[in-house]
DNA sequence: TTTGAACTTTTGCACGCGCAAAAGAAATGG
DNA sequence: CCATTTCTTTTGCGCGTGCAAAAGTTCAAA
């Protein structure tokens, strides 16, 4: 790295020996100029220091390399974890993800997204707030950049990923029915599709064992879903309000809570004998596995979540555009046993 | 929302009445330009979708509304939630936050840092990886962007906000012996300057008690500090090479991987009677208040960090340098006794 | 080995993208 | 009437893109 700076690639292309249009296809794509060429512009790269302006690029291209990735909450762990994996993939795609997180409010969706559309991105990976997003904003989004939604289904966009909440609640529903008391349901504040999606494939599971589903709503109508968990497991118990031994909960954050509140309360949680409550949980999120008890939960499939989002993105860049309906891919969850269900 | 597509600034004027370079004024700072004028030019933004071209302006303002925030582990709960605080300060104050993660790798942090760059922020806010941080390439990006750097202390950029370790760890340290056995230190991988500070303040502490300093190094080098937790809480059991029942861990997520660990081995946790060992934090994240028990730990003053981050950010971009030496801002940690210790 | 036709890649040039900045003239407001 | 504010005009930011001409490459035939 030595050399006079270089700002602009008029005068890259002078230091380098290769007219400018020539450099331009090469930073579009290595491999589009001859390997002579690209030799000469790599040698010269790593004695001269420059790197194109973003700006001007994105100004004339029609096409940027920009991905634009929107969670709802990104303090929440399974949003971490999920981003990582798409932030991943679209980098080593050659990709440049930003990510964009809601906070849990409308407003900042909205500006988010605004920002995210005026960046121009190639493609957009978003998880809606649900519920409380603005469908009209959000609509408007997706009818200029393409989209794919996942997490949370908003009838909006190309395609939707996710997990298919109807597999994986029975999953769960039949183990615990099969193990002990059959659970009541604590649910989560309805925030988005996948709340009352499983709550009703909760309902329908119990009614096909010909139980009677119990549901306990919880109060609250933000992602702080811990705290809620907690609050909601002190006040069950303290009201002795829970009718069965078993409990599960909507996702795992919940159950944190609630394993907390039984051990404030002194119930010990587990299936063991000397056990009070059995809790479990849904998503297996990365912190499940240490709780204490280890979290009894179904997993969704991060992996092939982000992994099939970002090539449905993927071809949708490419032009390929979904024949006929709107694909909605649903993974399976599967069911992971630890100790506290 | 009415009327024929605004592409450019100028189609927005004619429809708006006002001429361009007034337009762009306000775009800059709707508060520079004259009462009227600002009235008539929103009554236009109601009726015509527009919004100025995000390249277009970055291209030729010295200074863009951009302020790139960079930490190591956006997965890590103590950054999602510094980064959630930071991003609304940032917003309030009209500038337009943008979020990179390393995902604990050099390459992506010098990819984010490169990326940063050229997008040309008014300022950053970045937490570097710390010992894999590749220096050169951090000193070269604050050398062109005000940066002020949080959390991890590397000597770089024009200011550092963070926690003052040799505050916080004494006060830990007194407090269990006060009250119990002396702690061993479970020291967390050497990824960042605070994992020694905090190895060091502790040596400090317990000398200054008369104590004999024990620390446990755990194996492992990368984020992964439930697991590493775990695992080495595991072993320290099964080898009974614990030489103390108390253990102060040097972030909060280790002590839940141990506190896992002493669940799955029968150990219970806390102060109480009946209790085997007791375990200790540092940073009092989002989590910590769930474990079971909920864990005792020294709290990081999120807010303040946030907030003094933001603050002295503006400042160097407002063209307040600071005089003299490089300014170090501690915040102090408190104390948040729970149940575990 | 040389030649030459057929291709492929590069070059030089000109134009355009949407906007900022600057400067002087004109309009507005109190 | 004078101080602000706005308008008009010009110049330029750094790069993409299209075009025709030039240079380079390949390969079979001489």
């Amino acid at each position: 790295m030595t050399g006079r700076k270089i700002r602009t690639m008029e005068e890259f292309a002078e230091v380098s020996g290769i007219s400018r249009p020539t450099i331009s296809k090469y930073f579009y794509d290595p491999e589009s100029v001859r390997q002579s060429s690209r030799a000469r512009i790599e040698s010269a790269l790593e004695k001269y220091d420059y790197r194109p302006n973003i700006f001007a690029i994105n100004q004339n291209r029609k096409l940027t390399k920009t991905i634009g990735i929107l969670v709802p909450y990104l303090a929440d762990p399974f949003f971490a974890e999920i981003v990582r994996l798409i932030e991943r993939q679209c980098i080593s795609a050659g990709f440049w993800p930003i990510v964009f997180s809601a906070h849990g409010q409308v407003e900042l969706e909205n500006n988010a997204l605004a920002t995210l559309q005026s960046l121009r991105p190639a493609g957009a990976l978003i998880a809606p707030l649900g519920r409380s997003s603005d469908p009209e904003t959000v609509q408007r989004f997706t009818e200029e950049v393409p989209t794919v939604v996942f997490d949370s289904n908003l009838t909006v966009g190309k395609a939707f990923v996710g997990s298919n909440n109807f597999q994986s609640i029975p999953l769960i529903v039949e183990y615990l029915c099969r193990t002990g008391e059959p659970p009541c349901f604590l649910e989560m504040p309805p925030v988005n599709p996948n709340a009352t999606k499983r709550r009703d494939a909760f309902v329908t599971a119990m009614e096909r064992l010909g139980l009677e589903p119990r549901i306990v709503r919880v109060a609250g109508s933000d992602w702080d879903f811990e705290r809620i968990g907690y609050e909601e497991g002190m006040r069950l118990i303290d009201e002795r309000a829970l009718s069965t031994n078993t409990v599960l909960c909507s996702n795992d954050r919940l159950a944190i809570g609630l394993i907390a509140a039984a051990y404030q309360k002194g119930l010990r949680v587990g299936r063991g004998p000397g056990c009070a409550i059995r809790v479990a949980g849904h998503d297996d999120h990365p912190f499940s596995q240490f709780t204490c008890p280890p979290l009894t939960t179904v997993s969704q499939d991060y992996r092939a979540i982000a992994k099939r989002s970002v090539e449905v993105l993927f071809e949708l860049i490419d032009g390929i555009e979904p024949t006929g309906e709107r694909p909605e891919e649903l993974f399976e969850g599967r069911l992971v046993l630890r100790l506290s269900a």
